[in-house]
DNA sequence: TACACATTATTTTTT
DNA sequence: ATAATGTGTA
């Protein structure tokens, strides 16, 4: 018999190995992958959706295709449209399970309580929420952290626990021992403001697809989904495994499940929000006849690279275990360096990217990934005056700018008026004399009475109980977000923002004010304003915030890559710089003290991240001292450096500061000569007309007058002035008094 | 009510 | 060290 032109000829299925063709071809009945780093994971996940598609087994519509992050989502969608050609692919649920979460609860919200149109709140609003409850419920949150009750009720929900699953006790002695009560509260009163959080997104899905009553719509689902796949499986907390698990039931045409998995348990680092890597341990037992395939042959790093990783991540126990190799080039081993402190530890990365620049790499190619958002300073100020292009992944965005908080609030209570954290936020901003007292008065009534504040505004300024200045403001502001509400049908929105940005005062209170970056908030309002003319409609631009917090990077330049060690998953470079490697710093002492040994070992799986990241080249470095909390701390080298096996890496030492371990100790004399140099290096500098400064120099500063050197940091001076008092300046600014 | 000053925790990691 | 909070005074 002649093969039709079919499959086994498809174009997109040549070049896959056998593992990854097995991963790609098996399509009904569960199925796990286990993808080790850099195996082609993405490759055989949209292979796979591609193959579903155009061997006809589903229609897109009958696809349910779940990501762990908004770009990963975004990623799946171009890939898949390319292997079909070009054209994209339409109609199938494609997103974060909070996405898809939110689509389904959209259209089922009655079944829970709430309307269609619910808010999203942030994790600002939430722990805002939630003092507030605590202050009335006479909870002390000086001792008990709003936001640490809130992690604690995430935890909740990330395992599927609604307030009428505990029992009072299970909250311990959180929040005084009424965690569980102010659970209770905190969802009431989300009704009430007919608002979701995060967590609410899944845990209100499960509750309608669990309830008897709503069998046909389960069923229905269940009809609609033939196949699902789910990537970073290892990542999935419980509430998302009991979602996919309900949707899973028997959805495939002849009643079995049609669920892929894809993950890998030794990247799985998001204990801390509730991951359960129990979830892909156990996928057999959960789905039986589940057919598991690992893909184990790398082909992103060198052998070099690879095998330093398998050292570091073999030392954990709790693993399923895998044992990736390569056919690639053994490449340069590791350098492992040791440095003084901090600052020395940015200086020689820096010149180190000096060298990889000069050798005609991009920086689009390297990257530096720390274990904590703080750790980025450094390098970002080291970055700058070597005038090294970079950007910071991760760190504070767009739409947690202050000034764009402040205007969605004003659009949120637009669109909701129920929305009382937003009306909170600005209903003095800018100041119109509405001040603490009357806020309380407010919600105090509020609450009392189980309504929004915005329905307590109306109801009070009916009586006297307010004095008529301030009765009048808050009639004239409700009376202004009613007209704005109204012209919600007919102006468009981009207009309407304007509109509420000029009338409201918001922009007015910018433009009078002579803050210096007041200038940069009126543009940031301004392109927040061109950012909504991307979508449809108020709600539309509203949601999309809510569940991508990040605004889309224009202006491409070649850079280095600054991110945590959490934000480069799935991303890879060709040359990684893992700087910190630190006890107490990496391994984070923190994820030691609350988790112990599962602590320690998603710290490892943190490395092992980190080091696969790199596709040629890893610098691991670790400095002496580090200033924490504004003093300096001895740090000595992380256990992971110990890890690393000698045969693939080569230990760089400054002089004097000898051994990449701590069986190699810091030999006393040499950290001397290093205190030294050190002191050197900080004792003079050069500034930009060529005088030598050093410390004790009488100096000039246009601004500050007449001082004296205290202390040279680089070419930051610290200056002790006559008048004025002691100011930090760059040496460029002052000049010298002979 | 608003601002100046003092005190305090903060440094994981994020949909 | 710094930012965010809370306290006291104008």
């Amino acid at each position: 018999m002649t093969k039709s032109p079919t499959m086994d000829d498809a174009p997109y299925l040549s070049g896959l190995n056998p593992a990854q063709r097995e991963a790609v071809e098996t399509i009904n009945d569960p199925v796990l992958v286990l993808a080790g780093a850099g195996t082609g994971k993405t490759r055989v996940l949209t292979t796979r959706l591609a193959h579903i598609l155009q061997t006809g087994h589903a229609f897109p519509g009958e696809i349910l295709a779940v990501t762990f992050t908004n770009k990963a989502a975004q990623e799946m969608k171009e890939r898949v449209s390319h292997l079909m050609g070009g054209a994209p692919v339409e109609g199938w649920w494609l997103g974060t399970f909070h996405a898809l979460a939110t689509r389904m609860l959209r259209r089922h919200a009655e079944l829970v309580g709430l309307g269609s149109n619910f808010t999203i709140i942030d994790p600002d609003d939430q722990a805002r929420l939630l003092k507030q409850l605590m202050e009335s419920a006479g909870i002390d949150h000086k001792k008990w952290a709003p936001r640490a009750m809130a992690a604690m009720i995430d935890r909740f929900k990330d395992r599927g626990r609604r307030p009428t699953d505990l029992s009072a006790d299970e909250g311990g002695e959180a929040a005084g021992g009424k965690l569980v009560a102010l659970y209770a509260q905190y969802q009431s009163r989300l009704k009430t403001l007919n608002a979701c959080d995060f967590g609410d997104l899944l845990l209100h899905m499960i509750t309608i697809l669990r309830d008897p009553q709503n069998a046909d719509l389960l069923a229905e689902y269940r009809r609609r989904f033939r196949y699902i796949l789910v990537d970073e499986y290892q990542d999935t907390n419980v509430a998302q495994y009991m979602w996919l698990r309900l949707l899973a039931q028997g959805n495939g045409r002849n009643g079995e499940n049609n669920i892929c998995c894809v993950g890998d348990d030794d990247q799985s680092i998001y204990g801390w929000r509730g991951a359960e890597v129990g979830n892909i341990l156990k996928f057999e037992t959960d789905f039986p006849g589940a057919k598991i395939i690992r893909l184990e042959e790398n082909y992103r790093s060198t052998a070099h690279i690879l095998s330093a990783a398998n050292g570091v991540i073999g030392h954990n126990a709790d693993r399923l275990g895998k044992n990736l190799f390569t056919d690639g080039d053994q490449g340069e081993k590791l350098i492992v360096r040791g440095l003084w402190d901090g600052e020395a530890e940015a200086r020689w990365i820096g010149e180190e990217i000096e060298q990889l620049q000069h050798r005609g790499w991009s920086l689009d190619r390297i990257a530096v990934l720390v274990r904590a958002g703080f750790q980025t300073r450094e390098f970002e100020e080291r970055f700058i005056q070597l005038g090294l292009a970079y950007k910071v992944i991760g760190g504070p965005r767009f739409y947690e700018r202050m000034e764009i908080r402040d205007a969605l609030a004003y659009l949120r209570v637009t669109a909701q008026p129920v929305d009382d954290l937003a009306l909170e936020r600005i209903i003095n901003l800018p100041r119109r004399g509405i001040g603490d007292a009357t806020v309380q008065t407010l919600y105090a009534y509020a609450r009392n009475k189980g309504i929004s504040l915005h329905s307590a505004i109306h109801e009070l300024c009916e009586t006297d109980e307010m004095r008529p200045k301030v009765r009048e403001t808050l009639l004239r502001l409700a009376g202004d977000f009613a007209r704005w509400r109204s012209l919600i049908p007919t102006m468009k929105h981009t207009e309407l923002a304007s509109m509420i940005l000029d009338e409201s005062g918001y922009s007015a209170m910018w433009q009078a004010s002579k803050d210096a970056d007041a200038p940069g908030r009126l543009e940031n309002l301004k392109e927040l304003v061109a950012a909504m003319d991307e979508f449809e409609s108020l709600p539309a631009f509203l949601e999309h915030i809510a569940l991508v917090m990040e605004s889309r990077d224009d202006q491409y330049q070649a850079s280095i890559s600054i991110m945590t060690l959490h934000g480069a998953k799935g991303l890879e470079f060709d040359a990684v710089f893992l700087p910190g490697w630190e006890e107490g710093l990496f391994p984070s002492q923190r994820s030691m003290d609350e988790n112990g040994l599962r602590g320690l070992e998603e710290e490892r799986r943190l490395a092992y991240v980190g080091i696969t990241r790199a596709r040629q080249r890893a610098f691991i470095s670790f400095a002496a001292n580090r200033r924490m909390y504004g003093n300096w701390i001895n740090a000595v080298p992380s256990r992971f450096v110990d890890e690393l096996p000698k045969d693939h890496i080569e230990t760089q030492s400054d002089s004097g500061l000898y051994g990449a371990g701590r069986s190699a100790h810091w030999d006393s004399s040499g950290v001397q000569a290093a205190q030294r140099r050190a002191d050197n290096h900080d004792r003079r500098t050069i500034n930009a007309h060529g005088e030598t400064l050093s410390r004790g120099d009488r100096v000039n500063h246009d601004k500050f007058g007449d001082g004296t050197i205290i202390h040279i940091d680089s070419h930051k001076l610290d200056i002790a002035f006559d008048r004025g008092g002691k100011k930090r300046v760059m040496d460029s600014f002052v000049s010298k008094i002979d």
